[in-house]
DNA sequence: CGTTGGGTTGAAGCTTTTCAAGAAGTGTGG
DNA sequence: CCACACTTCTTGAAAAGCTTCAACCCAACG
């Protein structure tokens, strides 16, 4: 449970979230600001990052890996409330205190950046500002949608869900747009899907043997899921088929 | 099912939202420019404000009353994911198409703006822009709060929660603060409390009846609620006892 | 004074959880 | 290179919690 050492990226100019980051909408002149004050790290597989109620110096954007926000009860009970892909941002601005505790779901980079300077970056430049504003609009909507699985849908459209979104994100990013059907590895475990989900990790197991049996999926391994007809998938989940599945 | 005459407010220095609203940050001279672009709508209880998928021409801040927002299934299972009290802010600058349906839930008065010239004040007037990212970041944080409530509480503790949140909302309105007990009106009906909790109806009065008969509640009719210790409520919600209930 | 909308309560049924055992894959040291 | 430990995942059986279906109450209102 060590920090792996900082990756070879430096230069913005160069970065793989460079157009969808907070910095998105930065000229040059912005970005040379960012750039003095950001720093990578580096996380293994299911390393904390931070605990809840940590003071937190930095705020940052995930750089490539999942990361996730949860939330705990006393009693051991735990919700994630936030799944963190590449380009996302983690930490608010204003706040000294974490909220959540920030794990580290596969191999993880950061670009962190100082929070002081950055708060005087998003009273100072509307790019940055208004980016933000627009990511946590978005952060928003995604929670929103979150919480009509949580509250509405059966354990087995909760794990249709999950891995149409999943589906989705690893469409956009791979580019295999054009066919309906699609590979992925399930960046989580059967735990982290089960505290994602609202579910206990037997009934995920259940759920994920049925779609296999039913042919929804085949699983080749335990992670690596084979989506055969995407508008299935989307049924089971519940969703108007398809909804807009490569927006 | 027809809009009610517009109350009597005009002028923003006297509005009661004056200083939590998208507008609490202005100036003088930006407050003129909202004046210019704002108008208000009054809905009785029940009324739906705006369908999901309707254009959407506005974007408006909660005067008073409460509404709510809502997602449904094509098979008509529905979640409320938002619950809007004075101050709260409807509609997202940059969208025409509503994403939710928005419905009053009991009397309500909006202080509306025109959307294009508000987008346009977002871009020009930090001030606005940044409220919002404040008012967007804080409506995060409850969802995600609410997020552990759906996936992981107990039909009581999702009772004693929602309790909870409207209790401290009343207390801070209404500056009760001293006391450990209090007393408010339920602004909303069992269907709503059991589409806000992801429960039913049945559910939601049996528990209610449950707190009752434990006297963690006791109940003046159908909505007046006494809560006789709010530190037993909020552990009935699971929550770690008084976790900044004023704050 | 009957109708209507909101609320309560009961009984049966179903989904998910809990508890428990075991299988499969991964890594370590002898 | 195999044995052993360890983690992750799967599966079964029983139990719990919530939903479903149904009946009924009550206050408001035309």
């Amino acid at each position: 449970m060590q920090e792996v050492a900082a990756p070879n990226i430096k230069e913005c100019a160069n970065c793989p979230i460079r157009h969808r980051a907070v910095c998105a909408r930065c000229d040059t002149e912005e970005l040379a600001l960012l750039e003095d004050i950001k720093y990578y790290r580096s996380f293994s597989a299911g390393q904390t990052i931070m605990w809840s109620g940590d003071r937190m110096d930095f705020v940052a954007s995930v750089v490539s890996g999942v990361a996730s926000l949860t939330q705990t009860m006393e009693d051991g009970r735990t919700q994630m409330v936030g799944l963190l892909l590449p380009s996302d941002f983690v930490g608010r601005p204003g706040r000294e205190i974490a909220t959540y505790t920030v794990t580290a779901t596969s191999d993880l980079v950061m670009c962190c950046f100082r929070r002081k300077p950055f708060e005087q970056m998003i009273s100072s430049t509307p790019h940055v500002a208004h980016r933000l504003l627009e990511m946590t609009l978005d952060e928003l909507d995604a929670a929103r949608e979150w919480m009509l699985v949580l509250g509405r849908k059966t354990a087995r459209e909760k794990i249709a869900s999950l891995l149409a979104i999943i589906a989705r994100r690893d469409a956009i990013l791979s580019k295999h747009a054009a066919s309906n059907s699609l590979v992925f590895d399930l960046p989580l475990t059967r735990e982290a899907m089960s505290d994602y989900l609202g579910l206990t990790l037997e009934t995920v197991s259940r759920q994920m043997s049925a779609l296999k049996k039913d042919g929804v999926v085949v699983l080749e391994g335990k992670r690596r899921i084979v989506v055969p007809n995407m508008d299935r998938l989307m049924e089971e989940a519940g969703d108007d088929s398809d909804g807009g599945f490569l927006s």
